[in-house]
RNA sequence: GCCGAAGUGGCGGAAUGGUAGACGCGGCGGACUCAAAAUCCGCUGCCCGCGAGGGCGUGUGGGUUCGACUCCCUCCUUCGGCACCA
């Protein structure tokens, strides 16, 4: 609870038991049954299903709460809406929870659905809960099996003996994805390697096609950034560097450059400690040199090797290879500068034209051959730093005077004539390791045989059913492995004995196609129903934090295009438009126990209803921005909806205004712009401002009924409007006025109204005259008031008259309905 | 370091080339009340002025324009992402 609690004002209405009559009567009418056979056009909406952590915060309300209106107000434009829930319920917590509480994750986690549903469902949305999805139960996770059988025929999943990045302390092979700043993701702690065989899905084979946005309706431009810079798509050659004269099996050390252009400034090679070529290439005068080196290097996190960022290391291996532009030996070190994991593993150091490469050369006293020269110079000062701008190419033999550009293009084709190399393209995206060595997650349905290798679990054997019995120790091996009833299993293909894969999946893998499964929920016989599938997705409206940029929303991607290939799906973009919201802060911080500024939205819906809270969220800033909570600011909301309690309950007859009086016209206009307002910001997810306009209009309903000027009818109509536009934001609140009014059918059923740009046009305007820019008056006009007449009212006023003494009007801008400006300069 | 977003009253924010500060919070004054709370009404960017009115004002400095919170450039700050990527 938010620490100062200003005097709350007292409802004119019970929240709580209109919350629960109508929560209760919706149920019972179905009115949130979604149907596949409406014949209305369909939308799908979809926010992000929550963790089952235990308890629904703010943060989940502050999602869910905005996206539920955006539905409600889809569904009265006329769309037939599916707008579904359910729980992420594979995952470290349960686990943790087991580890420490004792408590097996399958009960820790249904118990956390159990008491969330209810939380959830205070919240008013118009989720369809016979469509609720919970991937820890077998009924989801077979289908994760059953997948990633599809993808294993398809070459997709494949096994590799692969250095795993390792949490010592969760005990567990993170996804490269999951480490932040060279630590754990979830715990903080330095992550450090170990070998292991692991499941990799192929995205890597779909790069290009994730770079390629064109299937996307619209996503904010910063998240498309985010994940074209997280593929990392790098244009350049792989150059070749003979190394036959070593008398090795390999002929050839290939390097990958973007900078071909600097190939005759190329000075020396870097090969990365984990390179595999690495021990072969080192001569033995220098074997026990580099075995301590790349011993350090292995044994170093990756903080620890960034904290070296500035001073670099390395050690030579004694051998060199052949620079195919120009014949000369360059000699081969190992420095950890170089990573393994991108391109080819290697660097040609090209000191003059790549500061990393230059601060290597510095400091080992490596020759520093300049290529390329700035415009206006030879190219023979001593550099430095290095030059990486363009400039004319120098010392390059036949390439000479070229601008660098050309020499890229001309040193590259020079390299593919004499296969020397070849134009291609990096990426820094890695495929998916999906292996978790955990027990709360979906078996991986392989069985290893002696005889037979990697045999999958037959289909019809699915699900591979966790085992109930865990022991729960973080060893570093799965609690599967220890478990041997579920390890040994006979070979399904030669009937000998085999053993099951024992690591888990990867929750991402769930989260990857559930978009999917609440179409068709309770199929029991196929993941999804295709025609339910075609009828329902893509999702057109996706809803969630922005820090699923880079990993849940690219591996949906990389699914979709995948499950596409192997004949399960006509489309290849799971979501087709993404709005990412921001945070709810409290009191100007990020909400903490320490800080004593966690809001619980349970002890705010216990006194002031679901409908004050909800629209509190949506009113308190732009909602992609985030919003700061604070007590004075929800007690605002309560006094908007007491006036509207207040309003409604009022009787319209006593009003006496004739129906064209200008009461009434002001009334009518003001409605008619509020429902063209409310709709454009509704649309546009700008809910702040839907709100602003609302409380525009109830203001002046209350001004025109203390001045007693409109009439009983436009007053009328106002108000039934202002409900029903009121209805997305406000469920229950609406649904019980509309009650009363004497509705029979539910608010939530009406179309949102269409309001007539006629009647909401100003019938006067304020015309602001400036003189050479600043404001010298202001007044009423006619809207279609010619400039001519403008300029005669304009020069009568006193003011206006004033400030042009003496001078003279050299132009006139008209903006008609809007302003004069007279300049005299 | 690179990429992206943002910077507006006491506070949350509105306005995307045309009246800066809608709407809400808070504050001040008034009504109601024995009193308080709640409620209702009025005022509320800063400075000068009795007033009419004037000046200043959207992180900084410049530019474009009749006119800039809005477009362009410089710098500063905050937040998010990426980072020894060859």
């Amino acid at each position: 609870m938010a620490q100062q609690r200003t005097r709350q004002s007292e409802l004119r209405w019970d929240p709580v038991s209109v919350d629960r009559k109508w929560q209760r009567r919706w149920a019972d009418d179905g009115l949130h049954t979604v149907r596949d056979d409406d014949p209305r056009p369909k939308w799908y909406e979809l926010t992000m299903y929550p963790y089952p952590s235990g308890d629904v915060h703010i943060g989940h309300w502050y999602a869910m709460a905005p996206s539920d209106a955006h539905a409600r107000f889809r569904r009265m434009q006329g769309y037939n809406v599916l707008h579904p829930m359910g729980f992420d319920a594979f995952g470290l917590p349960a686990e943790n929870a087991a580890i420490r509480q004792g408590v097996h994750p399958h009960e820790w986690t249904m118990g956390n659905i159990e008491k969330m549903r209810g939380q959830l469902r205070s919240m008013g949305t118009v989720y369809d809960w016979d469509r609720e999805i919970v991937c820890c139960l077998p009924e989801y996770y077979k289908w994760n099996q059953w997948l990633f059988l599809q993808f294993y025929k398809a070459g997709l999943a494949y096994r590799a003996h692969a250095p795993a990045v390792w949490c010592p302390s969760c005990q567990t092979v993170l996804a490269n994805e999951q480490v932040l700043d060279g630590a754990c993701e979830r715990c903080g702690t330095p992550i450090t390697r170990r070998e292991l065989d692991q499941w990799f899905l192929k995205i890597t084979d779909y790069a290009d096609q994730l770079l390629d946005s064109s299937g996307i309706t619209d996503w904010p431009e910063r998240i498309l950034t985010m994940q074209r810079n997280w593929i990392g798509r790098s244009e350049g050659a792989e150059v070749v560097f003979d190394i036959s004269h070593l008398g090795l099996e390999e002929k050839s050390l290939p390097v990958f450059t973007t900078r071909v252009d600097t190939l005759f400034g190329v000075t020396f090679m870097v090969l990365a400690p984990e390179h595999p070529m690495v021990e072969s290439l080192t001569t033995p005068e220098q074997r026990a040199t580099v075995e301590a080196y790349v011993a350090e290097a292995r044994a170093k996190s990756d903080i620890e090797r960034m904290s070296t960022e500035r001073d670099k290391t390395g050690v030579p291996l004694g051998t060199y290879c052949i620079n195919p532009a120009n014949g000369q030996q360059v000699p081969i070190w190992t420095a950890d500068y170089a990573v393994a994991w991108y391109a080819t593993g290697a660097v040609m150091g090209v000191p003059a034209h790549d500061q990393r490469d230059f601060d290597f050369a510095t400091k080992f006293g490596l020759p520093i051959v300049t290529v390329i020269a700035p415009p206006g110079s030879t190219g023979e000062e001593t550099l430095e730093v290095a030059y990486t701008e363009a400039g004319t190419m120098v010392n390059s033999g036949d390439f000479n005077g070229m601008t660098n550009d050309r020499g890229a293009d001309a040193i590259a084709a020079y390299l593919e004539a004499r296969g020397g190399g070849v134009r291609t393209q990096t990426y820094r995206l890695r495929d998916w390791l999906v292996s978790r060595q955990r027990y709360w997650g979906t078996p991986i349905p392989i069985i290893h045989c002696p005889n037979c290798g990697t045999v999958p679990v037959p289909e019809d054997e699915l699900p591979v059913l966790l085992p109930e019995d865990a022991d729960f120790r973080p060893t570093g091996e799965s609690p599967l492995a220890r478990n041997e009833a579920f390890v040994n299993v006979a070979c399904p293909q030669c009937g000998g004995a085999g053993q099951r894969e024992t690591d888990t999946m990867d929750t991402f893998f769930d989260s990857s196609w559930y978009f999917l499964r609440y179409l068709s929920a309770k199929n029991d016989g196929e993941p999804w129903n295709p025609g339910q599938a075609d009828a329902w997705a893509p999702v057109d409206q996706y809803t969630g934090g922005a820090e699923h940029a880079v990993m849940h929303l690219m591996y949906a991607r990389f699914f979709t295009k995948a499950l596409r290939d192997v004949g399960l799906l006509n489309f290849d973009e799971p979501f087709l438009r993404l709005y990412n919201q921001g945070h709810i802060i409290a009191d100007g911080a990020k909400m903490s126990k320490s800080r004593g500024n966690v809001v619980a939205p349970d002890e705010y819906v216990a006194t002031l209803g679901a409908d004050i809270v909800r629209t509190y969220l949506m009113f308190v800033g732009p909602w992609d921005r985030g919003g700061d909570w604070s007590d004075g600011g929800i007690n605002g909301i309560a006094r908007w909806f007491n006036r509207v309690w207040d309003i409604w309950s009022r009787d319209p007859s006593g009003l006496n205004g004739s129906d064209n009086s200008e009461g009434s016209r002001e009334l009518r206009r003001k409605l008619h712009q509020t429902m063209r307002k409310v709709y454009q910001d509704l649309d546009a997810f700008k809910f702040n401002t839907a709100i602003a306009a609302m409380m525009e209009l109830t203001n002046l309903m209350q001004r025109v009924w203390e001045d007693n000027t409109a009439s009983a009818r436009a007053w009328s109509e106002a108000r039934k409007f202002m409900i029903v536009l009121l209805a997305p934001i406000a469920p229950h609140l609406s649904e019980e006025l509309w009650e009363q009014l004497g509705e029979r059918r539910s608010v939530h059923l009406q179309s949102f109204p269409e309001w007539d740009d006629d009647l909401a046009a100003e019938e006067t305007v304020t015309l602001v005259v400036q003189v050479d820019g600043r404001v010298r008056d202001r007044l009423p006009v006619a809207p279609d008031l010619g400039e001519d007449d403008a300029k005669e009212i304009a020069l009568a006023q006193a003011n206006v008259q004033r400030h042009l003494e003496g001078k003279e009007v050299t132009k006139a801008v008209y903006v008609p309905g809007r302003l004069l400006n007279l300049v005299t300069r």
